[in-house]
DNA sequence: GTGGTCTAGACCACA
DNA sequence: GTGGTCTAGACCACG
């Protein structure tokens, strides 16, 4: 599992490890039952801070991706989370953003379309690979 | 235009404006040219300080959304921006993390891919309603 | 005398007006003893504020480009202005701040002064023309 | 670092500031990679708001000459920005006005060119001094 | 009346 | 401690 972070984006750093791991498990890089590495030594190794790290692990386990045992410690969840309203919302709404920039700067909808099945293909290819 | 700003998101208020005007636009509920409520005028509407949508203002003029004009006031650019790489960079890194997320939830491409279709196509109907 | 006026412009348009003028006397298509087109009858014609012309007119008659007679109307100055030290001052800070800017961005300075060169080369040119 | 503003300047004091630190840059006080004073406490050295100073610090983002990072701070940028268009327009505009006036003045070619040339001149002195 | 600038001071997110 | 966001209210330049 391999962090791309970058400290000076304005993404915040939770958030980049959030998008990490999401995008490890589906790309089946991270496996369901996987163990994840402590909060202790991924923030040792990316070389920031632990809050930073547990942040992101206990939105992770909000939403449903990871459970965290006290003592087993953090692992990616047997029964992943299914599409649920919150998330149809939240799709619904970035995507209408995205798409909106998009038709003012004329991006026609098959040029859109063939980037959303690009990125979903590759994805599912990673899966594989 | 109607502004349907949610002052309690964590979303900003200024990036909502954003969002809701580059909408009207991708609409042609705003058309090219068309002049944008002052900033004070606005402000008062929206019941929110003058500073918040110059903000907004000067945000999406630097994209080049709209023009400026210390006199006039704003008005919609009648040459909008085109396809720039940055905006193709912001584009697929938000698509990227949506994706990823859409497939650990077990959502189809199929479903993905129909979503977008279904809100262009939402977004360009309104063009001619 | 032609004033190509950028109305969407940060540039002030006295300011634009004022720098057409002294384009004009520079290349000489306005002579010393000319007449300049009254307040009135500029503001007219370009379609702008007569307050605004006037603020141009002031500026170059202060700064001894332009006489104003109450009667004979305006005229560009027999005698120009010379190399003064407060005109000394405004160049030098100008080119400071320009050429730092150049620097940092790696123009060379055989490229920064060959612009010079061109540019009052071309105006010179444009006195013959 | 030496910010020698003039509050009671035209020029706006946060433009001063951008100018002050594009100087540092170009003289090499200010080296890239090196970290510049918070907003806060510049402003308080100052003596002005805090707001002016991040306006400033946001233009220098705006145009890449720093990074602003959430936590570390303001840094100048280790890849500075190239020659770009619209730096060159700013640059053919500026040159322009200033070489009319000096044309009308009476300064020769000779005299204009030396000075651009003894201001690039002294800043690459001051980057070894 | 328009936007531009600046101030004073607050609370929040991030690390 | 850092910058980000937002408020309330002032004065100015422009036309």
């Amino acid at each position: 599992m391999i962090f791309n972070l970058d400290l000076e984006s304005e993404v915040p750093i939770y958030q980049q490890i959030v998008d990490a791991i999401i995008y490890g498990i589906a790309t089946r890089q991270l496996k369901p039952g996987e163990p994840l590495p402590s909060v202790r030594s991924l923030s040792a190794d990316i070389g920031i801070n632990m809050h930073t790290v547990n942040k992101a692990y206990q939105i992770l386990k909000n939403d449903g991706f990871v459970l965290i045992h006290r003592q087993k410690g953090v692992m990616v969840n047997t029964e992943l989370p299914g599409v649920e309203p919150s998330f149809l919302e939240k799709l619904h709404a970035d995507l209408k953003n995205l798409t909106a920039e998009a038709i003012c700067r004329g991006l026609s909808r098959e040029a859109l379309v063939e980037q959303v099945q690009k990125i979903y293909q590759q994805m599912m290819d990673e899966r594989r690979g």
